[in-house]
DNA sequence: CGGCAATGCGCC
DNA sequence: AAACGGCGCATTGCCG
C-alpha cells in the first residue's frame, strides 16, 4: 500500500455513549467535538514524525497559536490534495468522525472509502482480536497503553460536577494530544505485524463499508409504540413477580433459582425450554426451528404460585426486547441506522451484528407465527398492550416476535431478500463427494416426487433410514417428532458431532442407544464419505504442522505463514489459525480395551468471550471451519452481482441478503435468479444452490 | 461507581 | 476409533 499511507486517530468528547449509539450516531451528535486528530506516515524512516491536528484557537489567541496552528492545518489539507496518500485508522470511528464533523464544520474535503484501509478489518480477517489492546496483546507488542491519558479523555466527555463545565485547558489538551499520538504508535506496530488484507478482500471489505454506511430505516413510530406496550404490559406483572417471590425482579436468575430450591423446585435451567416443560404446554417446534427438541413435559406438579412466577417469567423475560432502546437512540438523522455489521466478525469470515445484533432478533414468536406482517405491525403501531393480548396474544411476546418489522424500507423503496437453503449441510456433502445425497438435493429442488407420489426430501430420506420405514413423511401428525430427529440428523451431523451431544441437545428422552443408533445411520449409511472430510482435513492440516510444509485435502490447502496456519479453500479464500502449536492430547473416547487414547493435535490461539484461547484444531471444527468458510463466499460472491445488479444491500445475516432497490415493483425472480447462481468453486463441486425469497416493506423472516 | 468475568439467551 | 461451531448483548455479581 506503499510510502503515503498515513495513520490516523482522533480523540472526542461527547455527551452521546458511543458504546450504545455506535460511530455513526455519535458522530452525528450536536454534543459531538474533536479534540485532536493525530496523523503520522507509515514510512518507518520517518517514525516519530506524528502531528496533531486540533480545532481553530480563539479568534483573540496569541499570534503564536495561530501560526502553530495554520502549519498543521496546511500539513493536512496538502495530504488530502494527494490523492495517491492513503489513511489508516482502527475500525470505522475515523471515517464516521471525518464525515460528520470535519467536513461540515472544518471545510475539509470528503476522504473516500477508497483511500482508506482498516487495521481492524485486517485484524479480523487474521483471526485476532479486534480491540486495539487486546490485539497488541495478542501479538506480542511492547507497546504500553498510556492508561492516565485514556482516563483523562474520556473524562472530557462530562462536565466538572461542582463548575458544571468541561475541562478545555490548555494543559489538559496539550496531554490530550500526546495520549492521541500514542495510540497510534501502537497502531502502526500493529500494522507491521499484520500486513494487509488477502488478495480479493479489500474489494469485499469495501462492499462492507458501503453496506455499513448505507445504513437501514428504523421505523421510530413502530419502535415507541412497541416500547410502551412493553412497558406498561411489563408493570403489572413485575410487580406481581414481585410478590410471589419476595421482592425478586423477573431477570435475576440466579435468585430465582434459588428461591425455587426453597420452594421445593429443581430445575437444571430457566431456559425458555426448560419453563416450557414444567409448565406441560409443549415448546412449539415449527417447522424451521431445529433446537429445544430435547425438551419435553416434565412430570412435576408445581405449587401455583411458583406456576405463576415461571409464567410471568416466560412472559415478560426476553432480553430481546432490549433492542428497541437501542433502536431507538442509534438511527442518525434520515432515520437509518449505520455501523451493524463487522467484516469478518466471525473466524471463518462471516459478518458479525452491532450496536442492535441485527443478526438475532428472534423468529417468529407463537403470539405472531402465521399472522400476517400488516396484522402485526397495525397491532403493535397502536402501543395499547390490552388491545395487543386480545388480537396476537401475551404483549412482551408479540414484541418480540414483531421486533425485526422494525427494520423498514425507506419511501420509495421495496425489501426484497433471499437466503440459501440447507447451504451448510449442502457444501459439506458436496466438499465430501457424497454424490447421492447431493443428487437427492438437487431433486428436491426441482420439486421432484418420489414413485409413492412423495416429494423428495432430505429429512424424509434421512428419517426412511432412521426408522426403517421408506414410507417415511415428516409432514405427517404421528411422525412430527421424529421428523425433528431426522432434520437435525441432516443439520447437525457434519462436523462430527458425538452421540451423547444428540442425546442431550435432540432426544433426551429417549435412550442413549438411540442417539447411538442416530449417529451411527448418519455416518456409516447416510453420508459415509463425510467422516473421511473430517479425517481427511485433519490429517492434512496436522501433517502441515509436522513438517512446516503444505498438505492438501479436498481441495484444501493448509501451510504455515508467518505466525499463522492458513487453509486456502476451493474459493482460494485464506482462513487464518493464529499461533499453531503441536500438543499431545486425551481424546474423548477409549479405545476396545478401554484404555485411554493420546494423539499428536495441534492448537491454535482465538479471540473468545474477550480473551485469547488456545482451541484444539480436530476435524470436525475444521471442516465447520471450511463449509462455513465457504458460505460466506457463496454469499459474497451473490453479494457482488446483486449490489451491480441494481439491489443495494442494506443486511447479510450469513446466509441471506436483505436489498432495497427503488420502486414497488421489485423484481423478486431475478433476485432469486442472482442468488443461487454460484461460482465457477460451487459448481465444480457439484453443489447444488437454493434460495428462498421474499419482498416486503418490512424486514421479515 | 466503573471495570471485568461469567452466564444466559437469541440467531445462523 | 471420532469432539458441532460461530457470534453479541444484557444482566448479575465480584472486585477495587
Amino acid at each position: 500500500m506503499g510510502v503515503t499511507s498515513h495513520v490516523m486517530d482522533f480523540e472526542t468528547a461527547s455527551a452521546a455513549d458511543l458504546k450504545v449509539v455506535g460511530a455513526w450516531a455519535y458522530a452525528e451528535h450536536p454534543t459531538t467535538e474533536v479534540l485532536c486528530l493525530s496523523f503520522e506516515p507509515l514510512n518507518p524512516s520517518m517514525t516519530g514524525a506524528a502531528l496533531t491536528w486540533y480545532p481553530p484557537p480563539a479568534l483573540d489567541a496569541p499570534m503564536e497559536d495561530w501560526n502553530r496552528w495554520r502549519e498543521v492545518n496546511g500539513e493536512l489539507h496538502a495530504l488530502l490534495k494527494d490523492e495517491s496518500a492513503m489513511f489508516v485508522s482502527h475500525g470505522d470511528f475515523e471515517r464516521a468522525i471525518w464525515h460528520h464533523i470535519m467536513v461540515p464544520v472544518f471545510g475539509f474535503p470528503p476522504i473516500p472509502n477508497k483511500r482508506w484501509n482498516d487495521t481492524m478489518a485486517i485484524a479480523a480477517q487474521k483471526q485476532l482480536p479486534l480491540e486495539l489492546d487486546m490485539l497488541g496483546r495478542a501479538l506480542g507488542l511492547r507497546h504500553e497503553k498510556d492508561k492516565e491519558g485514556r482516563a483523562l479523555t474520556i473524562s472530557l466527555s462530562k462536565p466538572n460536577k461542582k463548575t458544571g463545565m468541561l475541562d478545555r485547558r490548555p494543559e489538559t489538551l496539550a496531554r490530550v494530544y500526546q495520549y492521541c499520538e500514542s495510540d497510534i504508535g501502537e497502531e502502526r506496530e500493529a500494522l507491521d505485524r499484520l500486513g494487509w488484507l488477502q488478495p480479493g478482500e479489500r474489494r469485499v471489505w469495501l462492499l462492507d463499508q458501503k453496506i455499513n454506511q448505507r445504513g437501514i430505516k428504523i421505523d421510530r413510530r413502530y419502535v415507541l409504540a412497541c416500547q410502551k406496550i412493553v412497558d406498561e404490559a411489563t408493570v403489572p406483572l413485575a410487580k406481581e413477580f414481585e410478590e410471589i417471590t419476595g421482592g425478586l425482579a423477573f431477570t435475576q436468575r440466579d435468585r430465582i433459582m434459588g428461591w425455587l430450591e426453597k420452594e421445593g423446585v429443581h430445575l437444571p435451567d430457566l431456559t425458555k425450554a426448560t419453563i416450557a416443560g414444567v409448565l406441560g404446554g409443549t415448546v412449539d417446534d415449527s417447522d424451521d426451528v431445529a433446537e429445544d427438541d430435547g425438551s419435553e413435559t416434565w412430570e412435576i406438579t408445581l405449587p401455583e404460585h411458583v406456576k405463576r412466577a415461571l409464567q410471568i417469567r416466560q412472559l415478560v423475560g426476553s432480553a430481546a426486547i432490549k433492542k428497541l432502546d437501542r433502536m431507538a437512540v442509534c438511527t442518525n438523522s434520515d432515520g437509518r441506522a449505520r455501523g451493524l455489521l463487522q467484516y469478518h466478525g466471525a473466524g471463518p469470515g462471516r459478518w458479525a451484528g452491532r450496536i442492535l445484533q441485527p443478526q438475532n432478533f428472534p423468529r417468529p414468536t407463537d403470539a405472531v407465527r402465521g399472522k400476517s406482517v400488516d396484522l402485526i405491525v397495525g397491532t403493535l403501531m397502536t402501543g395499547d398492550w390490552e388491545y395487543t393480548e386480545m388480537i396476537l396474544g401475551p404483549a412482551v411476546e408479540a414484541v418480540a416476535g414483531g421486533l425485526r418489522h422494525a427494520l423498514i424500507a425507506e419511501k420509495g423503496h421495496t425489501f426484497v431478500s433471499g437466503d440459501f437453503s440447507t447451504i451448510e449441510a449442502r457444501i459439506v456433502l458436496a466438499l465430501a463427494g457424497q454424490k447421492d445425497k447431493i443428487e437427492l438435493f438437487r431433486r428436491a429442488d426441482s420439486g421432484e416426487r418420489l414413485p409413492n407420489g412423495l416429494k423428495i426430501d432430505a429429512y424424509n430420506d434421512m428419517g426412511a433410514l432412521i426408522y426403517g420405514d421408506p414410507t417415511f413423511d415428516r409432514k405427517k401428525p404421528e411422525w412430527q417428532e421424529q421428523g425433528q430427529i431426522a432434520k437435525n440428523t441432516v443439520l447437525g451431523c457434519g462436523f462430527g458431532m458425538g452421540h451423547a451431544k444428540f442425546h442431550s441437545r435432540y432426544c433426551a428422552h429417549q435412550p442413549v442407544e438411540f442417539a447411538k443408533d442416530v449417529i451411527d445411520t448418519y455416518r456409516n449409511d447416510w453420508a459415509p464419505t463425510v467422516p473421511d472430510l473430517w479425517k481427511g482435513l485433519e490429517a492434512a492440516a496436522l501433517r502441515t504442522v509436522q513438517t512446516r510444509q503444505p498438505h492438501e485435502a479436498y481441495g484444501v490447502t493448509y501451510a504455515l505463514e508467518g505466525g499463522w496456519m492458513t487453509a486456502r479453500l476451493p474459493s482460494t479464500r485464506k482462513l487464518y489459525y493464529w499461533n499453531p502449536q503441536l500438543v499431545k492430547r486425551l481424546m474423548p473416547w477409549q479405545d476396545r480395551n478401554g484404555a485411554d487414547v493420546w494423539r499428536e493435535c495441534w492448537t491454535y490461539q482465538a479471540r473468545k468471550m474477550g480473551q485469547i484461547k488456545t482451541i484444539d484444531a480436530y476435524g470436525g471444527l475444521l471442516t465447520e471451519n471450511v463449509v462455513q468458510g465457504l458460505a460466506r463466499d457463496l454469499l459474497v460472491a451473490a453479494m457482488f452481482r446483486l449490489e451491480e445488479n441494481g439491489f443495494p444491500l442494506v443486511l447479510t445475516v450469513h446466509d441471506e441478503a436483505v436489498a432495497e432497490p427503488m420502486g414497488s415493483s421489485v423484481d423478486e425472480k431475478a433476485f432469486r435468479e442472482i442468488m443461487i447462481e454460484g461460482t465457477a468453486w460451487s459448481r465444480e463441486i457439484g453443489l447444488p444452490v437454493n434460495s428462498e425469497t421474499w419482498v416486503g416493506d418490512r424486514y421479515r423472516k
